[in-house]
DNA sequence: TCTTGACCCATACGTTACGTCAGGGTTTAT
DNA sequence: ATAAACCCTGACGTAACGTATGGGTCAAGA
């Protein structure tokens, strides 16, 4: 039975972060003396040991609760889930680095802004936008569909194939146009009525 | 000029955001309205432009106040100084990746916790001490150093150099030996009087 | 036994960069 | 004139703790 001062020297873990897990039902002490004082046995250590290994992983401490929480939870799934979006994570950084290290290049006092518009940065918001896709907005679409069933979600689909036909048949216009405005707005609330919320971003996508 | 919701459109760029930022005084609109609008003109687009970079950059949004306004400021350098902290943050994020997918092949529903003590997750811990070393804690080293004066600073040094001497004694015992623990105790008290406050991460690291 | 230092506790505010109401004026178009 | 559309100022919520406040608890020496 270890006192958060011995845990902390074992784990590195700070008193107050014990604390804070212990109030958020993460991570609660083997027994607490009438004093109050938090008492951690083995079992409770090697739960920290996994805690620590999700976060490092960068799971939030909600998930890592559910996870380590729910029964029936594949952690090969959330696993997997958790390495794309590092690998997201990566990309963004690199793509960072290099924008980094050209305008470094290009002269550093002459930080040519104009560039940068539209053309360097907005590779990586795609990945970006990917990543919310496989996550709250899927869930949420998948919410949606379970709660509909299986033939609604039909004719949802069917609804959403004509409003991208009414798009196509734009296509000639300029984005900028306002009849092609009007559609894509007219799309996007379609969407989120229909399927998820659907942000600005997600839409840039499609 | 434009209105906060144009200048929405054109960047990016929330309301809600353009209204944080003229509270932090980091993007003062060019103009506000008797009602109270919010009016911007080419030159705040273009600092915007340049606080999105920054922003990109992962620079907080303090720092970049700091470059715009501060007239000798040498971009370059934080420039630079930037592009290494991404560095560091990439081979973080490889490493991860690395024991992430190590996992995902050993098996992945039996997680072995236990390999995970020291062996795997230790590695880029250096990097980050590292990181770590180069700006909190080293601003505060030079802090110190500049106080005291050069002299001071050579005794520290000498008294540094005897700790780690009597801890070279002790090498053949085991790290977790009683004495062992209590020298390494005391170097970090010393050295955080004497140079920076010394978590244990860094002096894992020494 | 008393005291002192080391250790523990519970609150609770601070941090970062905004998102998201709530409640209420302003401007514009009909 | 009235509604739609747009703007404003608060002010609370978020994630994961750090840090400070004020005050009990425990072991050891006097």
């Amino acid at each position: 039975m270890k006192t958060v001062s011995e845990v902390e020297k074992l784990t590195g873990v700070s008193v107050r972060t014990l604390h804070h897990y212990h109030q958020l039902g993460l991570l609660s002490p083997a027994a607490v003396t009438e004093a109050g004082y938090r008492l951690y046995d083995d079992a409770a250590l090697q739960r920290l040991q996994t805690i620590l290994l999700f976060r490092e992983l960068q799971f939030p401490l909600k998930e890592i609760k559910e996870i380590l929480d729910r029964p029936g939870f594949d952690p090969g799934e959330a696993l997997q889930q958790q390495i794309e979006l590092l690998e997201l994570q990566k990309a963004h950084l690199e793509d960072l680095l290099d924008l980094a290290r050209s305008l470094q290049q290009k002269g550093v006092s002459s930080m040519n802004f104009k560039a940068f518009d539209t053309s360097v940065i907005d590779s990586y918001k795609e990945e970006v936008k990917e990543k919310w896709g496989k996550t709250e907005a899927y869930a949420q679409y998948e919410e949606t569909a379970r709660k509909k069933g299986p033939n609604a979600m039909q004719n949802a689909a069917d609804g959403l194939m004509a409003l991208f036909a009414e798009l196509g048949s734009l296509q000639h216009l300029s984005p900028a146009a306002l009849e092609v405005q009007a559609k894509v707005q007219e799309l996007q609330n379609y969407i989120t009525q229909q399927f998820y919320p659907c942000t600005d971003q997600i839409l840039a996508g499609l």
